[in-house]
DNA sequence: GCATGTGAATGGATTCACAGCT
DNA sequence: AGCTGTGAATCCATTCACATGC
């Protein structure tokens, strides 16, 4: 599809993720004073096969040394480079309601680099304020300006469902190319854009699903 | 690992994912007036295949006519008993910060068969309080008690992941059996309960590696 | 000896392709 | 003809098992 294909153009999304869950316990246990760590050490805590991670890790080069394992520091600083974490990007949320303010709060989304840099919605009456935290809601006529003058590179939907698929488009017309939607709607995709959804419900329906069917009183007690 | 195996223990967290996506199509369908659809028009929709829709509606029973397609309202019905959505399963949030009372503010949530009864908090200056809807705060250490006399069955964790696990443990404590966690944590798993986590950062992680692999100015422009 | 890196084997999920019903 | 339901085939991810190197 494109033709200058990267050698490796087929990391899933699964292996991506998992990268993203080794990093979290490598910076875990940096911040111990752990110097190695090996593969089997990994697997045990995640409940995950030690073969996999030894694939997921030997994807970008070899990075363990045989009979020791893994340099904690070292592995560390690599997963953060393959994941595009060694600088800072900055992201828009649309929508300044509930979700959208407690995303902005939201501890993990302002920090190893990530950068919150305004709200955008609407409302008129919400001009000017902020979330608590301190970050400013800026009108959604400016989206594409704010987006322009701060190098924005993520956007996040967390407006209502209707208004989701106008506001993917103003974010892609801005020059957005990631895109993170809360709306449970499937969205019209343009080329080169990059969307993640988060369906919140699908989750609590999956729960329900599983207690349907334990419906007979069980439950381990 | 349990004696009594419902003869079909296996439908994957995928497929019942999907069943939460028909489900809502055709509810959408129903409410525009549509009687029928066929497996093609909701491959259409959601970038799916026609088989893999024709075969995750097939195993609960032939629910499709040959030649014609699917009854909208009926297979709508039979899917929402499928997943267990046909009566209210209450729901307690721990954790009232900002994550927890967006979540019990969330539409989805408090719809379509669930009913979040409170937020629980340990921090004093909350109690009495209540979300923007009107959902009270009451203290974590009435927890187990309202979880009982409300007859909870589902908890969130939105709490700090310092005080993730406590919180579930809390939870399966008090009989809750099926928990939706967001914080970003690996929890130590109790028999007989069943756990979604939902990280959020992790998928803000992806978009950056998604990004950090079109950096050589791409993207579409 | 011990732990990585990796081809081969396995297991699951998706897709194909067609038989069967309306 | 049109569309479902499903065995067979394919694709992808995970796991096994071992050769390789410290």
């Amino acid at each position: 599809m494109s033709q200058r294909a990267p050698e490796r153009e087929a990391i899933s999304e699964l292996t991506t993720g998992r990268l993203s869950v080794y990093l979290r316990c490598l910076t875990f246990l940096e911040s111990i004073g752990q110097r190695t760590v090996s593969s089997h050490e990994l697997a045990e805590r995640f409940h995950l096969n030690s073969a996999q991670i030894r694939k997921d890790l030997a994807i970008f080069g070899e990075f363990g040394t045989r009979g020791v394992g893994y340099n904690v520091a070292t592995l560390r600083e690599h997963l953060i480079h393959t994941l595009g974490l060694d600088r800072t990007r900055n992201v828009i949320i649309a929508g300044a309601g509930n979700l959208g303010m407690a995303l902005a709060d939201y501890g993990g989304f302002n920090e190893g680099g990530f950068h919150i840099i305004a709200l955008a919605d609407s409302d008129p009456a919400k001009f000017g304020k902020t979330s608590r935290s301190g970050i400013p809601v800026v009108p959604f006529a400016s989206l594409s300006t704010t987006i322009r003058t701060s190098s924005v590179e993520i956007g996040i939907i967390a407006v209502p469902s209707p208004a989701a698929q106008h506001t993917y488009d103003a974010l892609v017309d801005a020059g957005i190319c990631a895109v993170l939607n809360f709306a449970p709607i499937q969205i019209r995709l343009r080329p080169g854009v990059k969307l993640k959804s988060v369906d919140l419900r699908i989750n609590l329906e999956s729960l329900s699903f599983y207690l349907k069917n334990v419906e007979d009183g069980t439950c381990g007690f």
